[in-house]
RNA sequence: GUGGGUGUAGCUCAGUUGGUUAGAGCGCCAGGUUGUGGCCCUGGAGGCCGUGGGUUCGAGUCCCACUACUCACC
């Protein structure tokens, strides 16, 4: 079953190392987790997802519920058999989707009624909805459907739409008949320390096997971000995982896990490599430019993905140029790899109770200003 | 050799009856991307308009010569 083991506490920051156990396996926290929105993670096989180290993907409700349909997805045995991946498995509710995705939509108490961005057909999502979907889908871990409010949304709406997140959550929790399955609530409040704090009790309350914390990264300033975080971590079950929702550039993680956090999921490593960007130890780079065309080395000596262990930065370089898919694949790998190696050292540094040090060095070597 | 066509940005081309600072697509250069509507978005550089002369207040646009490429026929 679903259990969360705090292992370690860093003795400076709010920083934690832990284990996850779940259905399909252990999960080593904090974790970074790639996003596989379609039961895919883009440009790459599940092969090539585990040699990165991923400990466990993300899969997107609404998309898969959209195309090919949770029952298609059932009756194939699941979302682990059916896009053959047998580690865990995070679904997220949909939630964001129908608020980002769908200028149509209505939101109700009920539930939100959008048109899909397929076909343009109507549908209604509620909490039970959303459940029931997810029972269909079989992650390991299923996220109650929320309403991310946009940034910057006034005081009073953040305060209707955080309560109504929280009702939907309860909705979510007593509509679950699977009991091999993890629902995770999620935190609102926008950028309003009180509505955070307000929201992180009422969340924590529920009892759920784990608290995320969503609406966030959504536009407001790092710092920002920052400080809701500091107001929600400390009132969540230390013995609960804590996943901060779609954050996941390598300043953000180092400061996400000082302040707690244990899980974190990001299209931006696959998103942007498809684009060209490579992330490195010694921040990104845009593989597109013309300072590379005549680079013969590794794109991160530092690294030890498959990208890394045999291809030159002109090399990809051209393929992103070119537009080969197999440009793609690199820097997905690269990216993904990068990102779970940070994780696994902030690991091991928090386990050596010298995560505060670790962290200042990596963030000056990336060239964020700390 | 004769006749026709074409020479405008790196490439392929548009440029109204002559009228401000000559445009597009692609390419090139750079930036962006945070619970993914995959191969996208934004910005930038770059042109003695083949050469020389003429007509005109004014020529990428009209006229002449030259030149290069190209097609057809000898």
């Amino acid at each position: 079953m679903f259990t969360f083991e705090l292992i370690k506490q860093c003795s400076q920051t709010g920083a934690r190392a832990g284990i996850l156990h779940t259905p399909h396996g252990d999960i080593k926290t904090p974790v970074f987790m790639p996003v596989g929105t379609r039961a895919a993670v883009k440009a790459l096989t599940p092969a090539e997802v585990e040699e990165t180290g991923a400990q466990i993907l993300l899969a997107n409700t609404y998309h898969l519920y959209l195309r090919p349909g949770a029952s298609i997805v059932k009756e194939a045995g699941g979302l682990h058999a059916f896009m053959h991946w047998g580690k865990p498995i995070l679904t997220d509710s949909g939630g964001f989707q129908v608020f980002s995705l769908n200028a149509l939509r209505e939101i109700g108490e009920e539930g939100v009624t959008f048109k899909s961005h397929m076909d343009g057909s109507l549908h209604l999502f509620t909490p039970e909805k959303a459940v029931q979907i997810q029972q269909d889908l079989g992650a390991d871990i299923i996220m109650a459907l929320d309403e991310c409010t946009p940034y910057p949304s006034p005081y009073d709406y953040t305060k209707t739409s955080m309560e109504r997140t929280h009702r939907w959550a309860e909705r979510c929790a007593r509509a679950q008949t699977r009991e091999d399955q993890a629902l995770f609530g999620i935190v609102q409040g926008g950028t309003y320390p009180d509505l955070r704090r307000e929201s992180a009790r009422a969340i924590d309350a529920l009892g759920l096997p784990g608290n995320a914390i969503g609406g966030l990264s959504v536009g407001e300033e790092k710092q920002t971000m920052y400080a809701m975080l500091e107001e929600v971590t400390p009132l969540l079950d230390a013995h609960k995982p804590r996943y901060l929702m779609g954050v996941g550039t390598p300043d953000c993680l180092l400061e996400g896990v000082a302040r707690g956090v244990d899980m974190f999921d990001c299209v931006l490593q696959s998103r942007t490599a498809r684009m060209g960007t490579a992330l490195t130890s010694r921040g990104k780079r845009n593989m597109r430019n013309a300072r590379f065309a005549h680079d013969f080395s590794p794109l991160d000596p530092a690294c030890d993905c498959y990208a890394c262990r045999n291809f030159t930065r002109a090399y990809i370089r051209h393929l992103v140029n070119m537009g080969e898919i197999l440009g793609a694949t690199l820097l997905t790998i690269h990216n993904i790899r990068f990102s779970v190696s940070l994780m696994e050292e902030m690991r091991e540094a928090i386990l050596a109770d010298r995560f505060a040090a670790f962290r200042e060095e990596w963030l000056a070597q990336m060239g964020y200003v700390s």
